[in-house]
RNA sequence: UGAGGUGUAGCGCAGUUUGGUAGCGCGCUUGGUUAGGGACCAAGAGGUCGUGGGUUCAAGUCCCGUCACCUCAACCA
């Protein structure tokens, strides 16, 4: 017999990057592509995109943003009018240099991010103060060629929203940045069930190009910390670069000041590795594909496919995602198959149940079954969805809280990492403390800490100016 | 680019030391019996052994070249 696939993964915290990837590939979220570093993203895996979509559009429309489309190649040109963009970004673009059959006379980037070309548009669209703010966003692919990758966290072409807008003054772009990371936060909490650290980035870990990034990190089952979206506040870099002028009320020019913020097709690997277990995917309600599934028992015996139709149809009609298995796999295999799948409710609904006007309720976020009255499907349903996205939270929460250790030394620092967890500790504000612990720890600074704690950097000794988070990261 | 490793059926692998008919498990197809935690029986389909050359009566196996991929280091949503 094939081992199954509980015996085939290793320990969760032992071998976790392979449990990852046979997760992934099991679960039939992804094919590796045809190119070295792309994939293929399945139905099953593309469904929960479009999910995190559309929840992600209903949140930006209520902030004003309207969606757009802008083109795939920026004109090389575009790229170096931003010094410490090109510079960022240029050891990563792909470039096309012939088109038609014929050499261009201008190569075309394929981009890794937009800020260049909807910069150009913005700086011909605005002209009044009267057309500020302008906020857009976009729904895109974009091009990194990363040297190593892995399906979801880092692959060279990936799929994301990247928000980009323009106000009058420095306070309202700022004040945007922030509002959207608050954004990106309570996504996280509500619809994936994943709870972040956000604050602001070092210098040597900020957007290239920006005045100011901020992130949200979130801490992976193995203490890893996986970026998991982007706020920055551009200042006046890009509309100085690219003409983005307005007449303010007073009669003067002046130029705006530009924010983005991004997350990409990686929420789909942090939803894996925050929930996931030994028996494969735990999927978030509110972004479940499939949020219950309903596996008939005896199916071939009369009134079985029938019930299991009738559920589905009165689930349906209460707005769940949900689905009948009336495969021929035996009931077990779908059991195990669900499971791995990561569906937040399975029903089991055989001849006994029937009979007794129940159904046997299990949820992917426990072990035992329950039974339930059939009657009240639809009100027993959404409260348990309801009940497992809190669960869901907290266990994270908690796990996540209880791995936060502070460090004085770097000896500490490299004992809280090695161990596992994210490590506070204060830095003076120099580079080389950064390098240094980087290389003493194989840690990164993620964000700034809300409350500044340390007194002492952990590197230099010195006096500490900021208490930041530094975490091994994917 | 520095170091190590792997290419054999859709997937996972054995076979290479010592050259001698291309194998196993899973999956797939067909038929039947089953069904409350990855069922069982039977029959079947599927491979120019990454690739080019060489040695040999004979190469998956030995020799030379070459390509691809993986892991770690370096770079990153």
């Amino acid at each position: 017999m094939e081992k199954s696939f509980v015996s085939q993964i290793a320990d969760i915290d032992g071998d976790f990057a392979q449990w990852y990837t046979d997760v992934v590939v099991k679960t039939k979220l992804v094919d590796y592509g045809p190119v070295k570093g792309t994939m293929v993203i399945r139905p099953y895996g593309y469904a929960i995109w479009e999910n995190i979509q559309s929840e992600f559009n209903k949140r930006f429309q209520e902030n004003g943003y309207e969606n757009a489309y802008f083109p795939l190649l920026i004109p090389m040109s575009f790229m170096t009018k931003e010094a410490e963009h090109v510079e960022g970004f240029a050891p990563e673009v792909a470039v096309v240099t012939h088109a038609g059959g014929e050499k261009l006379a201008e190569p075309l980037c394929i981009r890794p991010t937009s800020e260049t070309i909807i910069g150009t548009m913005y700086g011909k669209w605005i002209e009044s103060w009267r057309d500020l703010p302008l906020r857009m966003n976009q729904w895109a692919n974009v091009m990194r060629w990363e040297k190593t990758t892995r399906p979801f966290l880092r692959t060279s072409e990936f799929l994301w929203q990247e928000g980009h807008s323009v106000f009058a003054s420095a306070e309202e772009a700022e004040e945007e940045t922030l509002r959207m990371l608050a954004v990106y936060e309570e996504f996280a909490k509500t619809c994936l069930a994943m709870p972040v650290l956000t604050g602001k980035k070092t210098e040597k870990e900020k957007f290239a190009g920006a005045v100011a990034t901020y992130g949200m990190e979130a801490m992976m089952h193995d203490g890893k910390s996986l970026q998991s979206g982007t706020s920055h506040y551009l200042g006046q870099n890009f509309s100085k670069a690219f003409d983005i002028k307005f007449t303010d009320k007073d009669g003067a020019q002046k130029y705006g000041y530009t924010m983005s913020f991004g997350v990409s097709t990686r929420l789909i690997g942090a939803i894996i590795m925050t929930h996931g277990d030994n028996r494969g995917l735990v999927l978030p309600p509110v972004v479940a594909p499939v949020q219950v599934v309903i596996v008939p028992i005896a199916s071939k015996k009369a009134g079985v496919l029938e019930a299991c139709r009738e559920l589905e149809e009165k689930l349906k009609k209460a707005g769940v995602r949900v689905k009948v298995d009336d495969s021929d796999n035996s009931p077990g295999w779908k059991f195990n198959e669900w499971e791995m799948k990561g569906v937040p409710i399975r029903i089991e609904l055989g001849p006994r149940d029937i009979e007794a006007g129940k159904m046997t309720v299990s949820r992917r976020d426990g072990y035992e079954k329950t039974e339930l009255p059939l009657g009240d499907a639809e009100n027993a349903v959404a409260s348990l969805l309801q009940e497992i996205s809190e669960n869901l939270y907290e266990k994270a929460k908690k796990r996540m809280e209880e791995r936060i250790a502070d460090a004085d030394t770097l000896g500490e620092l490299l004992k809280g990492v090695d161990g596992g967890n994210f490590v506070r500790a204060g830095w003076c504000g120099e580079r080389a403390c950064e390098d240094k612990v980087k290389e003493f720890a194989q840690a990164t600074s993620r964000v700034a800490a809300k409350e500044h704690t340390a007194c002492k950097c952990v590197a230099c000794g010195k006096k500490a100016a900021t208490t930041l988070y530094f975490a091994r990261a994917y």
